[in-house]
DNA sequence: CAGTATCCTTCATGATACTG
DNA sequence: CAGTATCATGAAGGATACTG
């Protein structure tokens, strides 16, 4: 019925109302997916038709921008407008809610902007390690 | 030679410093990682160590579990100290940057615990639409 | 235009068994 | 104790073709 075979994530039907614990992890699972955090900041700047988040989603797929929305439609992060003209025009934009979401985000996106050289340096440092370890216990020649 | 094939990301060998849109999605990513904010959040009460960690973790596996650390510690967010004792102890903890992350990490958990009920509802709602618009379609009787 | 449906490949994760 | 190696499975995501 949508886009793929479980579209939408449900632990059980009926579960609402169980583990807050899940339903947190489920949300925070959003900022780590691929494209909900693109497509919120895009949203974030005003709201959008669907193809215009197409060509400005750096490279998601159609099928993989309705999920997302679908996605964030249903945790009441994104709100959708269908105008029934021909053909149809659909409209999306943050509700409230993920506005305040976007608010809380950006001082962990200014965190990973200003912790890139460190990461990065880190990665190499690490990695660097590894090799030397290696090549130590391979005699490397 | 680490836990997996493909132990830590690493876009192409040597791309290190290409454009850090890649690193930050990366950083991102962790926040989504079924075991990464759990690790951090339980390193943050203080250094652990790897037993410790797998039985307050929350069901995590020990594959994942040193998968995670791994990474973590790849990013420069956690460090190890292995101690050579018979058998080996190892300790973990978050390094100054990982502390900072958790910092700035707060502000979404709160934003989580206190939408979660709005989220479930939106849950509800939306799923009720759905199956309303599909038994509208199907006659449903 | 804004989707859906289907196929296919890769990745993530868990279970289990083994080791310095 | 703190891992590593291997196997198995399901989910994530992309490509493509079709439609109201």
């Amino acid at each position: 019925m949508a886009t793929n075979g479980k579209p939408l994530t449900q632990p059980e039907a009926g579960s609402h109302g169980a583990d807050s614990c899940y339903v947190v992890r489920e949300i925070l699972s959003r900022v780590g997916d691929k494209w909900s955090v693109v497509t919120c900041v895009l949203l974030g700047e005003g709201s959008l038709r669907f193809g215009e988040l197409l060509r400005r989603g750096h490279g998601v797929s159609q099928r993989m921008l309705t999920q997302t929305l679908r996605q964030l439609e249903r945790d009441g992060l994104v709100w959708r407008k269908a105008t029934p003209t021909v053909p149809v025009t659909v409209e999306y934009g943050l509700t409230p809610p993920g506005e305040d979401l976007l608010v809380v985000l950006r001082p962990l996106f200014e965190w990973a902007t200003k912790n890139v050289t460190m990461v990065q340096d880190s990665w190499v440092q690490y990695d660097d390690r590894l090799a030397r370890a290696a090549s130590d216990t391979f005699g490397q020649g």
